[in-house]
DNA sequence: TGATATGTTATCTT
DNA sequence: CAAGATAACATATC
């Protein structure tokens, strides 16, 4: 569930730590977690951090990169050398009290220069991190679809992309090939401040409601990256600490509950891709 | 116990 | 062949 807000919440907090460090050690707990060549990247210099969609990079001054998909659960949670997120008992059952440095989720473990540490955790372990040169990193990218706050990201590329597709526009926004960053809860929340139903054919969203989705999904994205990200389930900041969008979420996760519209309809929740659509039937046609 | 949640990709099916 | 649908991955929670 890191969507682009979440894994921009995580890259502007890593970017002031670890820019100028080292990487002095790289312990991998779990094969799957670590991909490629970690000597590549141990006492290279980190750069910086970078965000395509829902892909999080670190960037090396040799050209190589580290990139990082968090899936549905990752976590990366960076201790300095002195805190500690919390001592004593491994494994509480309050969430606030994982013990990073020894829990059975955490996969991966990068030491710094200064001895600070950062531990990739993944409760479901479909997240990785790759060893990528910038030519294999530029490829990648190349796959990914308009991205939201880049230039890129203009009413007309928007326009292209649904008249493309005669799929159910929630698919389409959700496609990391077509728009990248936009997961299921941002596509639920800007489908509905556009008053636009879920499953209504992209090539079918006229152009009243197109500049209205494109507006939408910017100030729904732009709430979660205030808000720092969305934590309904497994998200954590670099701290482990919860954010707080879904205090705010206008539909996603709240079936059964009065529509934000007061128009006194009930959200109703279907599936569409196989996952949950959440929508009103009545402010959403 | 079994259904559910999730992002992406691989593998069917139409 | 292309587009669409579904299974697979892993694990905790309800």
């Amino acid at each position: 569930m890191p969507e682009l807000p979440e894994v921009e919440t995580i890259r502007l907090q890593l970017n002031k730590v670890l820019k100028g460090l080292i990487i002095k050690h790289i312990e991998v707990r779990f094969d799957k977690s670590f991909q490629g060549d970690k000597k590549e990247v141990i006492g290279k210099k980190i750069l910086g951090l970078s965000r395509y969609g829902k892909l999080l990079v670190v960037n090396f001054a040799n050209k190589q990169n580290l990139a990082i998909h968090l899936k549905m659960s990752g976590r990366l949670v960076y201790l300095s050398n002195k805190s500690r997120l919390v001592g004593g008992h491994p494994q509480q059952k309050n969430e606030w009290e994982i013990d990073y440095p020894t829990h059975k989720h955490t996969h991966v473990v990068f030491t710094f220069s200064d001895n600070s540490k950062l531990y990739f955790w993944d409760l479901r372990k479909f997240g990785w991190i790759k060893v990528v040169d910038n030519s294999k990193l530029k490829a990648q990218m190349s796959k990914l679809g308009i991205e939201p706050f880049t230039d890129n990201f203009t009413l007309f590329n928007f326009r292209k992309v649904l008249k493309m597709s005669k799929k159910p526009v929630k698919l389409v926004l959700m496609d990391q090939q077509k728009i990248s960053g936009v997961g299921n809860i941002y596509a639920n929340d800007g489908l509905f401040c556009a008053g636009i139903h879920p499953s209504r054919k992209a090539d079918k969203v006229n152009t009243k409601e197109s500049v209205r989705l494109f507006n939408c999904l910017i100030k729904v994205l732009k709430n979660g990256i205030r808000y720092g990200g969305a934590s309904s389930q497994n998200f954590r900041d670099t701290q482990g600490q919860k954010g707080r969008l879904q205090e705010h979420f206008l539909v996603y996760d709240r079936q059964g509950w009065l529509c934000p519209n007061n128009c006194g309809n009930k959200i109703a929740k279907i599936q569409l891709g196989g996952r949950g659509t959440y929508f009103c039937t009545n402010c959403q046609k």
